[in-house]
DNA sequence: CATCAGGGCCCTG
DNA sequence: CAGGGCCCTGAT
């Protein structure tokens, strides 16, 4: 069932300069899915949202500039918008897109790497931002375990077909993900129908985790990196990888360096040493060292600057290394 | 045709 | 703390 949303509402966000857009509402290391979540254009950004229980269509324009930003939202419903809602959906846009972060601090000691200071200089103002809930970044997350881009993304797809919530808005069709309450209820044979494997009894018990309030979300942003680290890790299915996942993209923690993939080894070896294979100690050593707290906001930038330039440049040992 | 590792994690010993 | 097992797929 198509899900139309008529209402809409628009308001104005100013974000903290200086602000890059694109590279805050798009990033292209992000593989997209055939039931899409958001769209990106140069300048403009869409996604279904949720807040709490209420299921909104978001559409964000760059009406501004680097050293003066500013965003024009438009939130889309099926019923009316109250006052206190749009305050609420202007704070969690805020959150979930670091709006108020203060860069100043980490563009200073940008300026003093030779090295890439022109990579930090082209995104200067690029925000760590997640577009998710934390449910919905760890279903993403769990879909990516041990499996390859393309899998992932018959996972996801198929998960949403059965379980998520197609909308339109602003003359675009989107996907949301489900509440965790619908996966809460589904038989583990209809997850597994869905050929999502082990996987299946991971989304089971978190859903009803999260359905039963077990975790609370606001609650873990105001942790640090340390105690929302070990609470996150209590949760079934989730291990390091996920985990620093969670902490970077939902919580915001830049200096989450801490587990680096076997894949992702290979990538920032030939980024930071334009070799084949470096020690994942000692990369992990380096770039501690080097960016010190904002050792995953620079490998960020890094990280996402060459996943733009794979747009529009054939970069062989890139195509080798994701493995589609 | 079979075997295997993959954008990990759980469980056992 | 090491190592086997897990779902399914595409690569070899």
């Amino acid at each position: 069932m198509l899900i139309r949303l008529f209402h809409s509402h628009s308001f104005t966000i100013r974000p903290l300069p200086p602000f890059h857009f694109d590279g805050t509402f798009h990033k292209p290391s992000h593989f997209p899915n055939k039931l899409q979540l958001d769209r990106w254009e140069p300048g403009k950004y869409w996604q279904s949202l949720w807040l709490g229980k209420k299921l909104y269509g978001l559409k964000i324009v760059d009406r501004g500039a680097t050293a003066k930003p500013a965003l024009r939202v438009t939130v889309y419903t099926n019923t009316a918008i109250k006052s206190d809602e749009i305050k609420r959906l202007k704070r969690e846009i805020a959150w979930r897109f670091e709006l108020d972060t203060d860069l100043k601090e980490f563009n200073r000691l940008a300026k003093k790497d030779k090295r890439f200071f022109p990579i930090f200089k082209k995104w200067i103002g690029m925000r760590n931002a997640s577009q998710y809930t934390l449910y919905e970044l760890l279903v993403i997350a769990i879909v990516l375990q041990n499996a390859t881009v393309r899998r992932s993304q018959q996972m996801l797809d198929a998960l949403l077909a059965k379980f998520g919530t197609h909308m339109f808005f602003d003359r675009k069709e989107f996907w949301a993900i489900w509440l965790p309450a619908a996966l809460q209820r589904a038989s583990e044979q209809t997850l597994r129908n869905l050929k999502i494997g082990y996987r299946a009894k991971f989304f089971k018990r978190l859903s009803k985790d999260f359905s039963d309030g077990k975790i609370d979300e606001h609650r873990l942003r105001g942790l640090s990196k340390k105690d929302a680290k070990e609470e996150l890790m209590h949760l079934y299915g989730v291990g390091p990888e996920t985990a620093r996942i969670l902490l970077f993209e939902a919580f915001h923690h830049v200096d989450t360096f801490d587990h680096v993939a076997p894949w992702q080894g290979k990538i920032y070896s030939r980024l930071f040493y334009g070799k084949k294979a470096v020690a994942a100690s000692q990369i992990r050593k380096d770039i501690l060292k080097r960016y010190g707290t904002y050792s995953m906001l620079a490998v960020h930038y890094i990280w996402e600057d060459v996943f733009w330039r794979r747009k529009n440049e054939h970069i062989e040992w890139l195509e080798r290394e994701i493995r589609l």
